[in-house]
RNA sequence: GCGCCUGUAGCUCAGUUGGAUAGAGCGUUGGUCUCCGGAACCAAAGGUCGGAGGUUCGAAUCCUCUCAGGCGCACCA
């Protein structure tokens, strides 16, 4: 609502500047400091008055003058040194509120495909909090697009045949001398935690590995057998990744995560697309075979307009090697591939296979080399967006510029690194966590997280306990309950809080993670959202238990007016307009990859709506007509924070 | 060395494409409640927005310089 009045009143006076003015303004429209001084302001007064050599009131009140033939608008003010602020009428705006949120929005979205490709993590161990990062920014961001209408595809990338796989691989054959399949039969018994065990050898062997003279030549040979595949390594790492895949894939759906397509590594390969990358950008001329220097022997790309005068000295560290000299080729370089198929222009396409169904009958379906089951049409998307942490960056620009030198420069634009910032362990988390730091490291701010050195937070191991401190407040408070109602309860909190203290950060922090704080759950976090909407629902419980409807009952517009009115609804007014704004938020995070703009407004919403709940009294008010008003209030705050948290993926538990 | 990011309250962070008196949470101090369940509410204290210039009606936000920290620049990903 708020959204489409916003851009409603941008167009109008756009079109009021063009016509009166002649300018093509740039008109914003935000909200003043302070309730009282209006619902929407308008700086442009001040912004036109240079131009137009005109005193910027005297616009204002021009601007004024337009914006008040609006329908919606009750009065316009001039303030300050020429702000146009204006006042809705109250009731006609919740009226159009509440008759745009009553119709249950249905409808598959059929527009142009956009694809987020998220979680991506190596098949080679259990997942830790930096994943869950990514997979929460990345899902999240699927929900708000998918909030706004879009239509998503969600991929997961899997790197089947890269070096991490390799490095497991070889620490089973090297360091462990087991066979594919006694493998096989580790991952198919019960009383191992496969993706665990991995974490552990994968420590072990990059270890082992960085000891080894020859560790690099062992590496590359391992590597080449599992991307020729037909051996007893290849098979071993189709063994390893599948079952780590499966573990993946169940840790994130702990916390509501779904994809639909895991298109893997193997199958780039197998199916020869990156054959087909490589001859496009041989015959673009996109990438040559350097005869000399350091890279000699490799297939390189140029990276970055050499401007600089001497291209001999310069260019080798402006060129990044796509096929070794061993004719392997790099993550960049099948990425690449990967891309171009992501827009539907590499002229392939895999082959698919259901690979798991979800609970709520989802399937994910899985690249395969072999002509597999009918499946829904999958890439060729108009927008891709791709969500990698920042140090990724350099990579990210490599594939995008590969886009560029194909002649394909609209799509490379359209190939958006949804970029974050790392998740690290503070200096305390060590601690805790029985790491020794040296007296330098103390010191720094925070610790990096390290899988090849087997430093991190396990991811599951961090819900679990999540899980078990929530289960102790819900037994504490709800005695009563069944013991499944209290498991449900608190694994709905844990997640809340989860999802919560990873999306409450915006992309370009390091979150230093810690206990104490993930831990929380008062102040800004997911279970005090989660709160609000429980103490909202209890109201229409209790009004239930209390014999009286609590079926939502159409509000009139002059019940609306009585009790809106100013001053005395000026409170209400605030906690409407607010809860009004959630298509806004979203809109804002979308545009600006930013989900933490959500959980912003989510927890704003509860915080009004836990002083409203403190100030007012609803099933005790005696004047029908006003209890009415405030339980239609109490159902619409209800319903957009109850949908905000959806955005979130954060579900709202029967009680708390 | 080159590139990117970050410096805002004691701590952790927001700050709406440059807008009005810079905001939250935690922590501290004090208060609210026989209540629709306190995982709550209210209030107080706490700021030279790293520093210095500049741009303009107006700067935490844009530009330049500078200080501090982080990340990246592999025939790893």
């Amino acid at each position: 609502m708020y959204l489409y009045l916003q851009q409603q009143i941008q167009d109008v006076v756009k079109e009021f500047a063009k016509r009166q003015f002649d300018v093509d303004a740039n008109v914003v429209v935000n909200q003043p400091p302070r309730a009282e001084m209006g619902d929407m302001a308008l700086p442009l007064a001040m912004e036109l008055a240079r131009t137009l050599r005109r005193a910027p009131r005297q616009i204002a009140e021009e601007v004024a003058a337009e914006l008040k033939k609006l329908e919606i608008v009750e009065r316009v003010e001039i303030a300050g040194a020429g702000y146009v602020n204006l006042y809705f009428k109250r009731a006609a705006y919740a009226t159009a509120f509440d008759q745009r949120t009553s119709g249950a929005s249905t409808g598959k979205a059929t527009g142009e495909k956009i694809i987020v490709e998220h979680t991506n993590i190596n098949p080679n161990k259990a997942a830790h909090i930096g994943h869950l990062r990514n997979a929460a920014l990345g899902d999240t961001f699927v929900r708000l697009l998918r909030s706004r209408g879009r239509n998503v595809e969600v991929q997961n990338y899997i790197d089947n045949t890269g070096v991490q796989v390799a490095d497991v691989v070889a620490g089973f054959l090297n360091l462990e001398k087991k066979s594919a399949e006694e493998v096989r039969r580790l991952t198919e018994d019960p009383a191992v935690r496969f993706d665990y065990y991995c974490w552990d050898l994968y420590a072990k062997v990059s270890r082992f590995l960085a000891e080894q003279a020859d560790g690099k030549a062992m590496r590359s040979t391992m590597l080449r057998e599992i991307e020729a595949g037909g051996t007893e390594a290849a098979r071993m790492a189709e063994i390893v990744s599948t079952a780590i895949v499966r573990a993946h894939l169940k840790t994130m759906h702990r916390l509501g995560v779904e994809y639909d397509l895991l298109p893997r590594e193997s199958e780039i390969l197998h199916l020869r697309f990156w054959d087909q990358a490589f001859a496009l950008l041989k015959a673009k001329g996109a990438v040559y075979l350097e005869t000399a220097g350091k890279n000699s022997g490799c297939w390189v790309m140029q990276y970055k307009g050499s401007e600089t005068e001497d291209e001999t000295a310069a260019n080798e560290e402006d060129t990044k090697v796509i096929v070794r000299s061993n004719s392997t080729v790099t993550y960049v370089g099948k990425d690449m591939a990967y891309q171009l198929w992501k827009f539907g222009l590499l002229g392939k396409d895999f082959y698919y296979q259901p690979f798991h169904t979800y609970p709520d009958g989802h399937v994910v379906w899985m690249s395969s080399s072999e002509r597999g089951k009918p499946s829904p049409a999958f890439g060729n998307g108009k927008i891709v967006y791709n969500v990698i942490d920042t140090r990724q960056s350099y990579l990210q620009d490599i594939v995008a510029a590969g886009l560029r030198a194909l002649g394909y420069a609209a799509q490379a634009d359209r190939s958006i690194h949804f970029s974050y910032e790392m998740v690290a362990l503070s200096p305390r988390c060590c601690e805790e966590m029985g790491i020794e730091l040296s007296p330098e490291e103390q010191k720094r701010p925070y610790i990096e997280v390290s899988g090849r050195k087997g430093l991190g937070v396990k991811a599951d191991d961090l819900i679990d306990r999540l899980t078990e401190e929530a289960l102790r407040e819900v037994a504490a408070r709800h005695p009563d309950k069944s013991q499944e109602t209290k498991e449900l309860i608190a694994r709905q909190i844990a997640i809340g809080a989860l999802r919560y203290f990873l999306l409450k950060y915006t992309c370009n922090a390091v979150i230093a993670f810690d206990f104490r704080e993930a831990l929380s759950f008062e102040g800004e976090t997911g279970p005090y959202v989660q709160y609000a909407v429980v103490r909202a629902r209890n109201i229409f419980r209790k009004l239930a238990e209390e014999g009286e409807g609590a079926k939502p009952v159409a509000i009139s517009e002059a019940t609306l007016a009585k009790f809106l009115a100013p001053p005395d609804g000026d409170a209400f007014w605030s906690l409407l307009y607010l809860i009004s704004q959630r298509d806004a938020a979203a809109e804002q995070a979308v545009v600006t990859t930013e989900p933490a703009a959500v959980a912003k407004y989510a927890f704003q919403l509860a915080q009004a709506f836990n002083n409203f709940y403190h100030r007012f009294h609803i099933l005790t008010e005696q004047n029908p007509e006003r209890k009415a008003f405030l339980l239609w209030l109490v159902r619409k705050l209800e319903e957009q924070l109850t949908a905000t948290l959806g955005i979130l993926g954060i579900e709202a538990p029967k009680a708390m």
